[in-house]
RNA sequence: GGAGAGGUGGCUGAGUGGUUGAAAGCGCUCCCCUGCUAAGGGAGUAUGUGGUAAUCCUGCAUCGAGGGUUCGAAUCCCUCCCUCUCCGCCA
């Protein structure tokens, strides 16, 4: 959510900077909200004081002729008020929730685009490996070792979704171990938490209310499995006021993900790329707003470090106005490479949200004089099916069988290697 | 799931229809006094949102959440959420 006070000193800069999204910030639309909610607010609250002051003087009122008068006067004051009330309601409403529907605003450095094919390249690293065979793509890989299967999970579940293995789902689970023991070596503090959360806190992170489709919701409960770990982890600040001392807040949470994935038929359809449920490491930081900048580098570091430690080969990307997310001001995503599909793909996204989370959360920092919002930042670090699949991928030999990076081989109990079984 | 008790400011804890945004204590901040320390005295100490250019002034709201009754609700009624105790069930 913008800050509603810019949108009425400055609309047409912000207006400006949503056009590079390809969103219409309607001024006219919110002068009018913005100007009936004032009107209503204003005539509510004068009737409420001339309420609250006749309630007053009937208390100590003696006279009981007076006091009669007096009781028939508040009465039509309460009826009124009442009515006055409904009208304030409604324009709050209006006002909320065109509020809500409005993307944050575009940092400055981010380069103005449509869509993907227009984000830009920052830096790619890592060697690519050069295969003197044909390269296999990782769910073949995964049939060929026994350790990854779609037809199986399509009976219990349905499409999109995967059960793994043997040495696969061991690999899984200790990417799962190293990427948490890493990120806690480096300052961020280990969270467990729920994975089904309710309505508020999808608002609070920006999925709802625009965003319902893609979330799965359980029929007997007002709840939703999440998407993210984002959703869970940032809302534990929700409603606090934080000790600008206790800045910045770093926290890590392994959790599944779950996505409906509703719009995205066509795309992905095999492979472990694209499921309904995925396992992620999520990174999150509270920051001061002048810290902001900075962290993002630094938490886009500290996922990359993951990459660089299995020798993935990855490039990092900006993304562009038009590609970057609804409540994000800047996000960098990390891309690994995927030799099957001679491309990269897409296994971090590191976003600033600048206050646009926290207003929603009303996650403020303590100041002397007015407190402020507080920054939030969050990434991937890293989406754990995807850096399966391209460790595959990327350590293949010719007959399907795999190499494991150096710092998993003690998760993986000595296992240097995933070889076909006999 | 059944029975009961309860949710008040940073904390403890009063308050059962009318200057209660909220007593008192603790904590915290500032000031005064005391040649250190200890003790004492005084003042202040929530959040949000309006009117405003404004950290001045001022209105309104907030006692778990949302409704209702009433001129007036922290106090009465309803629904929901949460916490505690006992019982049942259970990874």
């Amino acid at each position: 959510m913008l800050d509603i006070n810019i949108l009425r000193s400055n609309p047409s800069s912000i207006q400006e900077n949503l056009k590079k999204r390809d969103f219409l910030f309607d001024v006219e639309v919110f002068n009018k909200l913005d100007a009936e909610r004032k009107k209503n607010q204003i005539d509510t609250e004068s009737l409420q004081e001339k309420s609250n002051k006749i309630a007053k003087e009937i208390a100590s009122e003696k006279d009981p002729d007076l006091k009669k008068n007096k009781l028939k006067e508040a009465s039509q004051i309460s009826s009124q008020l009442k009515e006055s009330k409904i009208k304030l309601d409604s324009s709050k409403l209006h006002l909320n929730n065109f509020l809500l529907e409005i993307p944050n605003i575009i940092s400055e450095d981010v380069p103005v685009g449509k869509s993907e094919n227009e984000n830009s390249v920052i830096y790619e690293k890592g060697h690519k490996n050069l295969f003197n065979f044909e390269v296999k793509d990782h769910q073949e890989i995964g049939k060929l070792l026994d350790g990854m299967n779609f037809e199986e999970s399509v009976k219990i579940s349905k499409s999109r979704f995967v059960i793994l293995k043997n040495e696969i789902a061991k690999l899984h689970r200790a990417l799962i171990q190293y990427m948490l023991n890493l990120h806690t070596k480096n300052g961020y503090e280990e969270l467990y938490v729920p994975y089904l959360v309710n309505s508020e806190s999808l608002k609070g992170t920006g999925q709802l209310p625009k965003f319902e489709e893609d979330l799965f919701k359980i029929s007997n409960d007002n709840m939703y499995l999440i998407p993210t770990a984002e959703v869970p982890v940032t809302n534990i600040h929700r409603n606090e006021i934080l000790n600008s001392e206790d800045l910045p807040i770093n926290y890590v949470a392994h959790t599944p993900c779950f996505r409906s994935e509703a719009g995205s038929y066509g795309k992905d359809t095999k492979g472990m790329i694209r499921q309904h449920q995925f396992d992620k490491i999520e990174l999150v930081k509270f920051v001061h707003p002048e810290d902001a900048e900075s962290e993002l580098e630094k938490l886009t570091l500290d996922a990359e470090s993951i990459l660089e430690n299995l020798s993935l080969p990855y490039r990092k990307v900006i993304l562009c106005s038009g590609d970057t997310g609804f409540a994000s001001t800047k996000t960098y995503d990390l891309e690994v490479w995927f030799p099957s599909q001679d491309s990269y793909r897409e296994i971090s996204s590191c976003s600033h949200f600048s206050d646009f989370q926290s207003r929603r959360m009303k996650i403020r920092i303590k100041q002397s004089k007015a407190n402020i919002f507080c920054h939030t930042i969050n990434g991937s670090g890293l989406a754990v099916g995807r850096t399966l699949a391209a460790i595959l991928e990327n350590n293949q030999n010719e007959n399907g069988s795999v190499k494991i990076p150096e710092v998993l081989i003690d998760y993986m109990d000595g296992s240097k290697e995933l070889i076909l079984p006999r």
